[in-house]
DNA sequence: TATACACGCAACCAATCGGTTTCACAAATT
DNA sequence: AATTTGTGAAACCGATTGGTTGCGTGTATA
């Protein structure tokens, strides 16, 4: 039972899914129909995604309706962004090499 | 065989591979003794990330240097972006929230 | 009250995953 | 030339995954 965030993120039916609902709050039933699944396996994802808070629940009658709880999202983001520096630097640095080569170029 | 950059990304052995190659290119060997692992899984995690182009590879005799495609991880960038703006305009909504609260506060 | 609906949960299943062990091969060292 | 070293690849194994089917429960509707 991994419930972390990567790892919930990988599938790409789980992604779908939290799309889907970034926006609008949405039944099970009305995920399903977006995708060639049965109920019962959207219901699967949206409980590790629930786990990992990556989804909140809202009851209303007989009806649950889900949605994305995008602030938990920023916990992937800051993962990515030890490495955002080093992809920024190295634009720079490719910079500085093309201008070099433009320098020498025109010497 | 799936080679799916979330999905390389979804273990976190493969993730701290990510994160100790990415100043500098190691070896397969050199990068298992910082594991409690074997040499052939790190390689077996190193062809999942090469397979998905996360990471290259550098021929020097017969070692083998692994260094992380920093480029590479914009991809999952991209695919965060489309929710940054989204937790943003939250932060902007929770903060007029906030301020009308104390503003009602000190009325 | 009986029926239909929306849903979660448990049992099961084939496919995949992460790991180990064993092997083969090429490059360095003796 | 023989040995050691660094490596990838294949065979195998138990655990996990994503999916289905069948069930029980609570809520709406007839």
């Amino acid at each position: 039972m991994r419930r972390d965030i990567f790892q919930a993120v990988a599938d790409p039916t789980r992604r779908a899914i939290m799309v889907l609902i970034a926006f609008q709050a949405m039944t099970p039933n009305a995920i399903a129909e977006n995708f060639n699944t049965t109920r019962q396996a959207v219901s699967k994802h949206l409980r590790i995604l629930t786990e990992c808070e990556l989804v909140k629940q809202e009851q209303k009658g007989r009806e649950i309706y889900y949605s994305l709880e995008v602030e938990k999202m920023k916990e992937i983001d800051m993962w990515i962004e030890q490495f955002r520096a080093s992809w920024e630097t190295r634009f720079n640095q490719l910079d500085t090499i093309l201008s070099k080569i433009k320098k020498t170029r025109n010497e």
